[in-house]
DNA sequence: TTGTATGCGTTATCAC
DNA sequence: GTGATAACGCATACAA
């Protein structure tokens, strides 16, 4: 209710010295200063973001998109973005694009409707190609920052810093194949999607290493990348008497739902089959059995992304960066044979 | 970059008139109206909404403050919120309190500043008084209308919407004792905490009528609500040799800590002893034992939350109301004696 | 050190 | 039906 006219008044001074006073400008004495202040708080002023916005041609405000939030993966990866988002000093608008493109597309346009200042993408999880992105051209024309985080668009040419989950999954079937297994499978979701792509490229990396081929039929695509998936596949797979001796799946929820499935029909982990997931949530840790797992460090991939878009903001025509973070390969039960 | 003055010169009309095309205004003739969107669309033109909310008063933001968002339950709430929220023409601007209360209060000072139209609290599951909350009387003197959702805080004379866990516990501790467990042990919250407290009364409630008496020392109160800490409280009972026949816990992810290791100590779940868990989040699916718990319909919470919000935006003065939804008993097997 | 005046990009109130 | 024009609340260049 109170406005900053309202202040001046109160404190005796132009709207301008009020203004300068409750932006801490030096040029203002100490005296005025704390009594405009004094004031302010008293009547519990609040500046207007709009109209500070409008005037100063500076929202404050990075705007976020993120597939969901109800994903431990995702909810955490929000969190981290947001509190590296206050550290500059800025503040977060968060979107969700429920796992849709065209959702996407249109936060973005809120995002410029609402004047951020930067964009962080937090990439679909599907097979998308940047001749699909709208909004990249738009962003642009308006010189809007953008990066993505956890993973990115093919050929976006978008500064982005993500895990190397080719290295990560590298590192998984590396180590599998050191204790023995050869026959793994792979729970993977759509092919050309980057970050399924990353991995099957790094399970690749690891067999060749080994001087084994590949069986294509180990590479069982998933429609759905959930716990109930894994579960079922798993049971049919123990049906059809196939042969294997370990399961990576694309995530720890699936990789909870193979073990859970294993045991269910007397199989054990990891005598049996051993298994293995991405991502080190929860679901790995408070499985029956621990799960083996390719840990993402959020902090790091949030402190990266958030750092290139603002080098961008700063300043224009910065060369587009990736960062890559290392993944950490997190050994438990699951892969342990006695 | 292109603004209204520059469609307007555009499309031949003033700036008015370009405006009233743009939002559809009635009075304006189609022809004029279909050319002036014509232009508009081919300079890509987004209204900025600073500016709208400057002239027009109304910024058409809602805003949501949660204790966090990477736990399912919290994270799913505010998907059904947003939904809720957009139904109604409306954005969502979420921020997180992070479990602190002092986080709550500088949120709602940033969608004061930045003209919410009404706020939604998800409260902090921590025992708090209505008297704690400043802001409660900024947006009183404000006239932003507020809600609870999913919880409440004592006293606060503020509309809430949230599913009835005494009931829920009632319903959850009588079919434990319909089925002969006696010796319920409870993992409750810090106590004064509401939904802690709603579900000890419940609790009560229910041996008053079985005419049993409660045995105190059954209501553990637990510092952290989390899987770990379940899985350890649980370990120590058993070898303190503690008597007890079933165990609800507050959430289900210490449900499922106190049915892993109850499991690893070669207990059997339900035969040795019951777990049920609240919130029918995937933890209780995932289980090896699935388990029983309450669930909460969080697209009835959102859809009643937001409703009682939109009442007071729509005209001032309504009376406070709360909307109680019905919790469900969702059986499974981790409470199905043989 | 402080005050005056202008502009930010819309909407809304008038006349025409 | 359409076009001037005055707000909206603040920041800021410039003047004092």
């Amino acid at each position: 209710m109170p406005k900053l006219q309202d202040i001046a008044h109160l404190a005796g001074v132009s709207k301008a010295t009020a203004s300068l006073a409750l932006n801490g400008s030096p040029r203002i004495k100490e005296e005025t200063r704390r009594r405009v202040i004094e004031v302010a708080n008293q009547y519990h002023y609040i500046p207007k973001r709009y109209a500070q916005t409008l005037a100063s041609g500076k929202s404050g405000i990075i705007g976020v998109v993120t597939p969901n939030v109800e994903s431990e993966f995702y909810g955490k990866l929000v969190r981290c973005l947001d509190r590296q988002i206050q550290r500059r000093g800025y503040t977060m608008y968060l979107a969700l694009s429920n796992e849709r493109l065209d959702l996407e597309e249109i936060a973005i346009q809120h995002f410029v409707g609402s004047d951020v200042e930067g964009v962080v993408v937090v990439p679909l999880n599907l097979p998308i190609h940047a001749s699909q992105l709208q909004y990249l051209s738009l962003l642009r024309g308006r010189e809007i920052p953008c990066v993505f985080a956890s993973s990115f668009y093919e050929d976006a040419d978008i500064p982005y810093c993500m895990v190397d989950l080719e290295e990560g999954s590298y590192r998984l079937v590396t180590h599998l194949l050191k204790s023995g297994h050869r026959k793994i499978i792979f729970y993977k979701g759509f092919e050309h999607a980057t970050p399924t792509a990353l991995r099957i490229k790094g399970y690749r990396r690891a067999f060749a290493e080994y001087g084994l081929e590949v069986a294509e039929s180990n590479l069982i695509e998933c429609e759905s990348i959930d716990y109930d998936y894994a579960y079922t596949l798993t049971a049919q797979l123990l049906e059809a008497n196939r042969e294997f001796d370990a399961i990576i799946a694309v995530n720890d929820a699936m990789a909870l739902g193979a073990v859970n499935s294993l045991r269910h029909r007397n199989y054990s982990v990891p005598d049996d089959i051993a298994v293995a997931g991405f991502d080190n949530v929860n679901y790995s840790r408070v499985s029956p059995v621990p799960i083996t797992t390719i840990n993402q460090d959020l902090d790091e991939i949030s402190w990266g992304a958030v750092d290139l878009l603002f080098q961008q903001i700063q300043e224009k025509g910065v060369p587009v960066q990736k960062r890559i973070i290392e993944p950490e390969l997190v050994v438990r039960e699951s892969t342990l044979r006695l």
